[in-house]
DNA sequence: CATCTACTTTAGGCAAGGTTAAATTTCAAT
DNA sequence: ATTGAAATTTAACCTTGCCTAAAGTAGATG
């Protein structure tokens, strides 16, 4: 708990925190296996990790349990992911990336720009609430949006709804999503499902039909419109 | 001299390349203690590198002596220099930095950039070929110009030259530089010099007249009018 | 309640890139 | 030719962050 505190942290350590932070957001806890899979490294690396984060309070451990972020780790994770999203978005809209190879980038990047060059960045963007992907941008203090959506998948046969966000991992699938014509903010109205997790039809853009299997819908998080 | 060749380098080798390429165009060698001072290590860190580098055949060692970059070991090096120049003018010319203080930010970004995103910033800036301090930006095939400059307290009362490059370590200084209205590719005319190693007067931009230390002086690097 | 399995942790190593202290080499100066 | 100072290298060690193999723990199941 002692916590040398404002030292920079490691490359490594930023990564960790991230992927903590996100693990955390889905069921509560992050697990070791858990964050060694995502790290692609075994985990008694992540044991050994994870006592050093432990002791220099980032993140609280509940041993054989799993971890959680304590105030301070959590302010890190979120300055990552405010970097990361904004490093994203600026590639894309500045410097012609297309939506599917800027992750890569992101992810070496967020380790080594300044806290300076990132609000430049934001100062250059017109303070933006959201990442190509749709995704939330943490501000400069740590508030992040928490709107919650549900997969497409969850959407009546006949009832509309928006398309708020994708994954932003999977360069392949990006590019497919893309090719759709589907993008953050797309209006959709859900024409047709098969049963047995079949695909599902969608209507959007107007008079643009196009059938969307049962895996890709269920990634695609939406926001069901009100009537 | 094995060289696993196209294996990406690490920062530290990366900075131990860019410093010995500068002290070699210096002096013909890198000398232990020169690369550890301007490393800020200590020399033995430097001997245990250099013969991981020559083993892998990025310079030649001769033991005692010093070291050389072999033909790889310098392609790297300009590889690096390139992204440092083109890196330091995008952030002035894209992301509003001043002069003086985009060498940090650079020596940071130089290390986790793409390639790609390189010459992405080297179209943004139209395929610029000197840096904001007027040194010479390598070309994606490691060409670079090889005029050799004189400082300005080379140049006699009477004379005209060109200012064409400052160094851009020295925050401070450039600063100053700044402050005195100079910036490379202003032409000036020697107006006087006290003897000693006294200062210059110097006349520039029609009417301005500014006196200029001799140390400073020396570090501005000029190009003569030829009459 | 015993046991089996899956997960986690501990133990012991390795490579990179630093450190200091001690040994070696070079070279200039007597 | 000798010597002494300065530079270089070697030796021994540290930290970070990863690894594999072995040991320990928790929780479902018979």
């Amino acid at each position: 708990m002692m916590s040398t505190e404002n030292q920079s942290l490691s490359r490594s350590i930023e990564d960790y925190l991230k992927i903590i932070y996100r693990l955390q957001a889905e069921s509560g806890w992050a697990q070791t296996s858990a964050i060694a899979e995502k790290l692609s490294i075994a985990p008694p690396s992540v044991s050994g990790m994870v006592k050093r984060l432990a002791e220099s309070g980032l993140l609280a451990h509940a041993p054989y349990k799993g971890v959680q972020l304590t105030e301070t780790g959590q302010r890190q994770a979120l300055r990552m992911l405010r970097r990361h999203r904004i490093i994203e978005l600026y590639l894309i809209a500045q410097l012609g990336y297309a939506w599917h190879n800027v992750h890569e980038e992101a992810e070496r990047l967020e380790h080594a720009v300044s806290d300076d060059l990132i609000e430049r960045m934001d100062r250059a963007l017109g303070h933006p609430t959201h990442d190509p992907h749709g995704a939330p941008i943490p501000t400069a203090d740590g508030e992040i949006e928490t709107t919650h959506y549900v997969p497409m998948t969850d959407i009546d046969v006949g009832s509309a709804g928006w398309l708020r966000m994708v994954g932003d991992k999977d360069s392949e699938r990006l590019r497919f999503i893309a090719s759709l014509g589907l993008r953050p903010g797309v209006q959709f109205e859900v024409i047709a499902r098969q049963p047995f997790n079949g695909p599902l039809t969608i209507r959007f853009d107007g008079d643009r039909e196009e059938v969307i299997g049962h895996e890709l819908a269920h990634s695609l998080q939406c926001e069901k419109v009100r009537k």
